[in-house]
DNA sequence: AGCACTAAATGAATGTCATTCATTTATTAG
DNA sequence: CTAATAAATGAATGACATTCATTTAGTGCT
């Protein structure tokens, strides 16, 4: 079946030729979303284009660069729930079934999303202060970048590294920065993995509401645990960056005891 | 608007009069979901029960403590994937839109199995061990039983404890521990939190496949971490467990250092 | 006993999504 | 010049969670 009668006035619509080399090329490259010069469409100001006509035009609309790009903008302005390949697609004036010839899914910009995010983060210490320093400022930087994303970590935790080349690069630098230091080669990605979990887990902290550990109505059966969190509620900081800083601490001089 | 007009065959269908007491008030009490014998429904046998009649059945066919155990049945065969109001439902043989007259929300369904499985965990070492050993195996026993329920931990992140009944009795018992093992008591509540955060984590790494590290084509490119990665390879024990262990004994060491 | 209210079901929408498919147009390789 | 491929559009599709009107059964009050 399939019927489709529809006549549409033939409008020419504008030629559009925006001036811009074609250069970059989209499947080969990996994603170098570093640099976000690419994919233009302004952003504001098109309030109202034309309605564009079917085919391909002269100028590809989309690239990664671009998609993760309006991503990032949508998760900023609306947050994670606001990001729909459909809100997307908006964002980039196209229509939501294009995003499909630059990704294979929704989770795909979420890599994209992932391995620009971890470029952010603040490994210059390795190589210039000592171990415990350049770890201390790269941890809290991990948390600081993540904790405002905590909806990626189940997918970062998941993700082969080879589909995200920011993250490996990540990693080179940090595991050089350890075996510099003089861990033994064995125990450099076991030491990093147990300090990505705690950094992870303590991005989700920093989320938690002020009140998450009032017992309300049961705090006459929970008299330790109530007493206990009236008397941290006076420490200085917020309660996420208190624990984090214990935590961070704790491991690093507890792994730091590997060195030779 | 809204016309609905239907015959359907009046079937007196079967009176369905199990042998079972009231008894369980299902808005008071607070979910003692402790154990699975409530709301049984059998689960196989029933291959094609008589479509019910609408209206209020004369004993009520679900509770919380069912839906529960409904829920916790399906994910262990399907996954959280497979978790979905109207397979719940299925599950309980019942019309989807029932559930929502026991919780306001799928979120709610996921509440009641964080908290059962919370209950789960071990902390039976507090008060009979000495606090090192008793921290290690809640740890790895917090660790273990939501390995298999990752889909949980950013409910869990952010979830206020007066919600859960049974996480809060685990953070009483722990609180005592830590106070017993003379723990400063501002320090106490911080200090659970970088546990949690650590485990967590954790949680996430069982789940990560094998090759999770696997640089691929990039190798050239990551010597350092390539070579980390091929010489960790060969320590015993499953990756997870031995970033895990790594990181608690750290932690253990380092936070025990806080007691008086 | 009668009546209002509430609790617990059913069944039929609703609205939001991600994703797919046929189609159109442009560019590129042979 | 022609076939293949790339990149758009627009119209389904199929899951889902959730809501609403309706039906039936217990409960509390007078």
């Amino acid at each position: 079946m399939q019927v489709t009668t529809r006549e549409r006035p033939v409008m020419p619509a504008v030629p559009a030729v925006e001036g811009r080399t074609a250069g970059n090329g989209s499947a080969t490259s990996v994603a170098a979303a570093g640099d976000g010069a690419a994919a233009g469409n302004g952003g504001a100001g098109n309030g109202g284009t034309a309605r564009r006509r079917a085919g391909r035009p002269s100028a590809a609309l989309l690239d990664k660069a671009g998609i993760t790009t309006a991503a990032l903008e949508l998760i900023n302005r609306k947050g994670y729930d606001g990001l729909t390949m459909a809100g997307l697609a908006k964002e980039l004036d196209v229509a939501p079934s294009a995003l499909y010839n630059h990704v294979a899914s929704k989770r795909d910009v979420l890599l994209l999303v992932e391995d620009h995010l971890t470029s952010l983060v603040d490994v210059s210490d390795f190589g210039s202060s000592p171990w415990e320093d350049a770890v201390r400022s790269w941890a809290w930087s991990y948390r600081n970048v993540f904790a405002a994303h905590t909806p990626l970590i189940p997918v970062i935790a998941v993700l082969p590294v080879t589909d995200a080349p920011q993250t490996l690069a990540m990693y080179e630098t940090v595991s050089k920065g350890f075996l510099d230091a003089g861990f033994p080669q064995e125990r450099v990605v076991s030491s990093i993995v147990a300090f990505e979990s705690f950094i992870f887990g303590s991005a989700y902290d920093v989320t938690a509401p002020e009140d998450i550990f009032d017992s309300g109505s049961m705090a006459d059966s929970t008299p330790h645990f109530t007493a206990a969190v009236r008397s941290a509620s006076s420490g200085a900081g917020r309660p996420a960056d208190v624990a984090f800083e214990l935590g961070l601490e704790a491991l690093i001089s507890g792994l730091g005891a590997l060195r030779g």
